[in-house]
DNA sequence: TTATAATAGTTGCAAATGCAATTGTTTCAG
DNA sequence: CTGAAACAATTGCATTTGCAACTATTATAA
C-alpha cells in the first residue's frame, strides 16, 4: 500500500500537479482581467486566433482550440450575437463556415491582447529571459509527445 | 493594429498558449485512463489527495485542488455514494466534516495510482530525467509566482 | 456576557462543455 | 451516374463547475 504519497510521488505525477495548477491559476488570473472586457478565456482564445482578412473555418478552430465542435459553434454564436465575429459561407464548399473578425472585433483583440500581454508579463515575470525560452522548449517537447501519445489510441475531442 | 498576430507572439504568449494545450492534452490522456475504473479526473485528484489515516477537511481539499468549496462538496457526494469515501464530523469543531478513504478507496486508489503512474511515463517519456528536474524547477517557479501575482488582488476561487 | 464577525459546509442557479444524434453537402467506389 | 461513406456544422442532453445565498458553529470585541 502506498503510504504518504503526497511526499513519494514521481517527476512525473509532479509534473502532472504543477500543469494542472498552473493551467487553474492562469486562467483564474485571466479571467480578472478579462472581465473587464466582458470576455471568457475561451471567447478571448478565439479573438486571437481568428484571422480577420479570410477567416477560419469552425473547424480548424476547434482543432487549434482542442475542444468540441459544438463549443465552438456555441462561442462564435455567443461573439456574432456581441458583434465580434461574423460566419460567412464558404462558397467552395457549402457545408463549412468561415468565421471573420468583425470591424469591433479586431479592436477589441487588440485592446485586450495588450492588457493581457501586460499581465503575462507580470505574471511570468520571475523567470529571466533564458528560462523563458528553456520552458518554452521543454513545453513544446512536452506537448508535442502528449499528442503522439494521445493521437496514437483515438482523436482528441469530439471522437465519433 | 497587430498583424499576424499568430505568427509573433511574445514568449509570455507562447507560454500561455502551450500550457493550455498541455492541460487540455494531458486531461484527455488522463480521461483514457481514469474510464476503466469509473473515475473522473477530479475524483482522481481527491483519491490521491486524501489522507487514508485520518482524512482531511474539505476546505483543505478545495484549496490543495484550487477549486470551489461547493465542487468539493459535490465530488464528495458522489465519492461518498459509490463508497470510496467517507464524511466524519470533527470533534474539535462542529462546523467541519473530516472526509477520510474507506478500504475499497484506497485499495482503488493503489491501483488506478499504478496505472496512471505508467501512462504518465509514457507521455513525459521523451525528456530524460534532467530534462524533467529542470523541467520541474521551472515550473515550481512559475508556478509560486503565478499564486503570488493572483493572491495580490483576491482569493483564487470561491471569494466571497 | 452578548452581539457581531468569521468560518465550514451545503444548496440553487447559471454557464461552459463534451458526446451522441441529426442535417445538409461532398467524395468516392462500383 | 448512383449509392454509400465521409465530412462540417448544428442541436439536445447530461455533467461539471463557479458564484452567491444560506445554515450552523466558532471566535472576537465591547
Amino acid at each position: 500500500m502506498l503510504d504518504n504519497i503526497n511526499k513519494l510521488c514521481t517527476p512525473a505525477h509532479r509534473h502532472y500537479r504543477l500543469i494542472h495548477d498552473i493551467y487553474v491559476l492562469l486562467d483564474a488570473g485571466d479571467r480578472n482581467i478579462l472581465r473587464q472586457f466582458d470576455l471568457t478565456s475561451s471567447q478571448y482564445r478565439v479573438l486571437v486566433l481568428l484571422d480577420p482578412i479570410q477567416g477560419e473555418r469552425l473547424m480548424t478552430l476547434s482543432d487549434w482550440m482542442l475542444c468540441a465542435r459544438s463549443t465552438v459553434t456555441r462561442l462564435i454564436d455567443q461573439m456574432e450575437a456581441a458583434n465580434l465575429v461574423c460566419r460567412v459561407g464558404d462558397p467552395e464548399d457549402r457545408r463549412a463556415q468561415r468565421v471573420a473578425l468583425t470591424p469591433q472585433g479586431v479592436a477589441l483583440r487588440d485592446k485586450v491582447y495588450e492588457a493581457h500581454e501586460n499581465s503575462l508579463l507580470t505574471r511570468f515575470g520571475n523567470l529571466t529571459k533564458a528560462e523563458q525560452e528553456l520552458l518554452i522548449s521543454l513545453l513544446e517537447k512536452v506537448r508535442s509527445n502528449l499528442h503522439l501519445t494521445l493521437g496514437e489510441s483515438e482523436e482528441v475531442l469530439d471522437s465519433e
